[in-house]
RNA sequence: GGGUGAUUAGCUCAGUGGUAGAGCGCUUCGUUCACAUCGAAGAUGUCAGAAGUUCGAAUCUUCUAUCACCCA
């Protein structure tokens, strides 16, 4: 064998090796019925890996490894989702270093180079999941666009029928319906966009204030001077009313002022007028409590077609919505006959010349230049004030009138709140189930509409509606707030065909666009009726809300689907709960009526090792390749689950994962040694617990199945960073540090039988430490485990133990404890006293009991060697110059006369009994205390009285040392 | 403004009522035949502060301070 384990080397040749095997195929070694089912996170088609998705697939992987090798009917499902947005962009990005746009092409023709992009460059992160060790049945690989109509060969799947069928599904149960609502738009793609979608993003800006004259000659009195107690004691009469805004351009589609209800200065004003300037319209003065009285002036302009308060205000008042901006947040005023409607022609000539086409930061520009010209400027406050933007574009979004699709969520919403509370469902940890219900319990429409091309196009035919009796067909235009074309919503062309042609009792066809169908109207006497369907595709969340079911083949009642759904655990990011698991819970609810899954482990945010977020404009980025390259997959993956503490983020330094490497390496060479002594190569037949003889050999046997235990219940209760940590004291501290070097003289000198009983429990321990860290570090172990000829499985294939803590033996436990603790008192005192590390130096004892003495004659061997003694003398009075090192049931001592220094010894042996006597003190006023005795429990007590008596023994054998000391002067 | 959390060794963090822990870093010693990606020994704490509950509090309760994140 090497000294190193040869990471970069091995990884990729281990990897497809399990791949060929076909070792992570849904089902492969199972060995029970029960079935253990994760779906991934799909990531998107255009990520890379970064350290979220290696710390979250890491332990998905940990918890399948795992239950494949206890011999559950095991699916991992691995897939990506189709990122609406996300994708488009980087298309048109490449179209763009050509001088070319999207709306060059028609959408055909784009979604072929989608496509195209996709089977070029969408496969990047499977690689790099397969690079962290990912277990993945990748046969079932699933994308959320499969099957969709356009797809190109090799992108077999139905998830676009599931898709469009749930669409489908909800829209007939009533969960799903098509409104003009106030939306918010990404000027930049020109779409609608999910209120989560949304970042607020604090900025520097401004406060205009304008003032709007009172129409019809109203005036009211305007505070200008106050007393201490804030009693108005001067006014002055105004024929204006000051606004304030921070988005003078939306003024254009002012159609209200409003004021608070009981704000003393407008009451007489209610249900009066102001005249917007620079347009001209008459502006209705309206209650409502929005208004603040103690904010600027206390009165409001109302822009209800551009902003969402203004909007539940114009609601709430019945104020006109009138929109002055077309999709790229350009105004947009020509031939806009809500614009102008009862405004003065000349004022709307005006604005047409100076506005229409123009941006609106350019409107802005000019509205409050000509307002300063004018007069009617107030005055301009600096402003600090939150600014929502997209997240995808950067741009701000604006409030936008559009009719939309939207998931009424208040019907789908209680079984997933109900799931959770009932126990259901179990989300973890518990702050995170906390941030689900909150959310859930206050659940707002969700806009499922984006005007996009790559996606899922919603399966809805529009055509007329039927008027009257008569059948006279009707469309409403489509600017209007009113009214809804006529919806024929089914998963197939022909269905929709069918439906309308039952509707309107003639031949429907099916044309391009609205524009088509409308063109010469819908006269009564047509042959036909011209149909059109919905060009919007859906958010990529709603597809991806489906993901449980759509990955096993639903609406097919496939074999997968009956096996693995509901699934088991889902492992996700806490910034998606919202986004994904939230949905899921309620789309799996509202179509199938199940639960997807019965545990959720939300995980924390991977950190740079300053606690700053990783971002690329801040540098500090890991990238877990990098990572992977430099320290091994397994290095990567130890670390991220020792630090995976539920409910904290994760602080990741270099040093700590050379450190685990750096286990790893432990690991390899201990094997190594096992190797050199005839260990690993051990018959197969005798890899098993040995009926052993050796003290040393039955204390190991029993700490292994101590170490099984506690990584199940650690796993068991997703506590990964316990499994991590406890497998590392284990193999580190005691397989490496201890029993290694106790089987040294056993394995160099013993007899033939001993020999031959360390080696076979010594190979059956390495073999139980790589079964067990295999979930964590799939690697280094499959490669140490095939390091032994004619193993019948590969190690990811290998049995799970089910031994436990009946392995320990009680005396041989006690024994090597004390066999460790004379050790490491000698060590000490050597240390202490400065005897060079290699001398071999005798040994005293006195008080030496029968337990004592039985266990050094068992051990004497190990003991002498580890703590380079090379003789034990029993002796009841050590001579001058003797170092003593107390011990339960014994006194030992060593005789360095020559070396030791005796204040020093005694400068040693009295910190030693401080510290004892600090102790002693707490054990025994905790033991003097009556209600201690009457209120603890009987064990507690009884193990303080142990306690107590051990420490006073060691106190008893420091005084007497010191004793002797004070003797010799 | 609302919500959720955090504060423990120099650093990063475990620790859900019973003797304060780990890793890294630091100090001293050591190239003895698994490993210097190593071994041995060692130093380091008002468990943020205050009050309370309890025989007993890092742990439970309340308040204060500071910080972080999410939602408005």
């Amino acid at each position: 064998m090497e000294k190193t384990f040869n990471a970069a080397e091995a990884e990729s040749r281990i990897y497809d090796a399990w791949e060929q095997a076909g070792a992570f195929k849904a089902g492969a070694n199972a060995k029970r019925d029960d079935t253990f089912c994760i779906m991934i996170p799909p990531p998107n088609v255009t990520g890379s890996l970064h350290m979220g998705h290696a710390f979250n697939n890491t332990l998905q992987d940990i918890l399948t490894r795992w239950h494949r090798m206890r011999g559950f009917d095991t699916l991992w499902q691995p897939g990506q989702d189709h990122a609406g947005i996300a994708t488009q962009m980087v298309v048109e990005r490449d179209l763009a270093k050509e001088g070319k746009r999207r709306t060059d092409f028609t959408r055909q023709e784009f979604l072929k180079k989608v496509w195209e992009w996709k089977q070029t460059s969408g496969g990047t992160i499977i690689n790099q999941l397969k690079r962290l060790g990912a277990s993945c049945d990748w046969s079932r690989n699933a994308f959320t666009m499969s099957g969709a109509p356009g797809a190109p060969k090799g992108e077999d799947g139905n998830f676009h029928d599931a898709v469009i069928r749930v669409f489908v599904d909800m829209y007939n149960k009533g969960y799903i319906y098509r409104g003009k609502r106030l939306v918010n738009w990404d000027p930049h793609f020109e779409t609608a966009i999910s209120d989560l979608e949304v970042e607020q993003v604090e900025q520097d800006g401004k406060m205009w204030r304008l003032r709007y004259p009172l129409a019809d000659g109203e005036t009211y009195q305007h505070p200008v001077e106050w007393d201490e107690d804030g009693t108005v004691t001067a006014t002055e009469t105004r024929d204006y009313l000051t606004v304030a805004t921070t988005r003078p351009e939306t003024m254009l589609g002012d159609t209200g002022v409003a004021v608070h209800p009981d704000d003393a200065r407008y009451t007489h004003l209610i249900g009066k007028h102001a005249i917007l300037p620079l347009v001209g319209r008459r502006l209705r003065i309206v209650a409502d409590d929005y208004a603040d009285p103690e904010k600027g002036t206390g009165a409001v302009k109302m822009t209800p077609a551009h902003d969402f308060n203004d909007w539940a205000v114009g609601e709430r008042t019945g104020l006109r919505a009138i929109n002055v901006m077309n999709t790229k947040a350009a105004i947009a005023l020509r031939g806009n006959a809500d614009f102008a409607e009862g405004c003065p022609d000349d004022d709307i000539a005006r604005c047409i010349e100076a506005l229409d086409g123009i941006d609106r930061y350019e409107a802005r520009d000019w509205i409050i230049q000509t307002a300063e010209a004018e007069g009617w400027l107030d005055g301009i406050d600096a402003d600090r004030h939150m600014v929502p933007h997209g997240d995808r574009s950067k741009v701000a979004i604006e409030p936008y009138l559009t009719d939309q699709w939207f998931v009424d969520t208040q019907k789908v919403v209680q079984p997933a709140i109900d799931a959770v509370h009932n126990g259901d469902v179990t989300i973890m940890p518990d702050q995170d189930r906390k941030v689900y219900l909150h959310w859930l319990e206050n659940i707002e429409p969700w806009c499922i509409s984006r005007q996009l091309w790559w996606g899922h196009q919603i399966p809805v035919w529009f055509g007329p509606e039927k008027q009257d009796s008569n059948g006279t067909l009707f469309l409403a235009a489509s600017s209007s707030s009113a009214g809804q074309p006529k919806q024929f919503c089914h998963a197939t062309e022909a269905e929709a065909v069918a439906s309308a042609e039952a509707y309107y009792g003639k031949p429907v066809r099916i044309v391009a666009s609205r524009n088509e169908a409308v063109s010469d109207g819908f006269p009564m006497d047509a042959a036909e009726v011209k149909i059109w369907r919905e060009e919007d595709v859906l958010d990529t969340w709603f597809s991806s809300g489906l993901w449980p079911i759509g990955t096993l083949g639903w609406p097919e009642d496939t074999e997968a689907l009956n096996k693995y759904f509901p699934t088991d655990v889902l492992i996700t990011g806490f910034d998606i709960i919202f986004f994904w698991v939230a949905r899921m819970m309620m789309m799996q609810y509202a179509v199938v009526g199940q639960k997807p899954f019965h545990t959720v482990y939300v995980h924390a945010l991977v950190r740079d090792e300053k606690g700053k977020k990783m971002s690329k404009s801040l540098g500090n980025v890991l990238d877990p390749l990098d990572l992977i390259d430099e320290y091994g997959a397994d290095a990567v993956r130890f670390t991220l689950t020792a630090m995976a503490a539920m409910g904290r983020d994760l602080k990741l330094s270099k040093d700590r994962i050379a450190g685990y490497r750096n286990f790893g390496t432990k690991l390899w060479n201990a094997a190594r040694f096992a190797e050199m002594n005839g260990a690993i190569s051990a018959p197969t037949q005798y890899r098993q617990i040995t009926d052993a003889k050796q003290t040393v050999n039955k204390w190991i046997i029993g700490e292994v199945g101590r170490i099984r235990e506690d990584v199940d219940t650690a796993l068991s209760a997703y506590r990964f960073n316990d499994a991590a940590n406890a497998l590392y004291a284990f193999v580190w501290g005691k397989v490496c540090d201890w029993y290694v070097e106790f089987s040294k003289p056993l394995l160099m000198d013993g007899t033939p039988e001993e020999q031959a009983e360390t080696r076979t429990t010594m190979a059956w321990v390495l073999d139980q430490c790589l079964i067990l860290l295999h979930p964590i570090m799939p690697f280094v172990t499959e490669e140490l485990w095939q390091a032994t000829p004619n193993r019948e499985t590969m190690l990811v294939h290998a049995d799970w133990p089910e031994y436990g803590a009946d392995l320990v033996n009680p005396e041989a436990d006690r024994e090597m404890n004390w066999v460790i603790s004379v050790i490491e008192g000698v060590r000490s005192a050597r240390a202490q006293m400065h005897v060079p590390a290699g001398l071999k130096i005798p040994m005293l004892v006195s008080d030496l009991d029968a337990v004592g003495r039985a266990a050094w004659d068992r051990n004497e061997a190990l003991i002498m060697k580890l703590a380079r003694i090379d003789s034990l003398t029993e002796s009841a009075d050590f001579p001058k110059g003797t170092v003593t090192v107390p011990v339960e049931g014994a006194t030992f001592g060593l005789p360095l006369a020559d070396i030791i220094d005796v204040d020093e010894e005694k400068a040693r042996l009295q910190k030693a009994l401080a510290k004892l006597e600090k102790e002693l003190s707490g054990l025994r006023g905790r033991l003097n205390n009556p209600k201690f005795a009457q209120s603890a429990p009987a064990e507690v007590v009884e193990e303080t009285r142990e306690n107590l008596a051990a420490r006073e023994e060691e106190e008893a054998r420091i005084n007497a040392a010191l004793a002797r000391l004070a003797e010799l002067g």
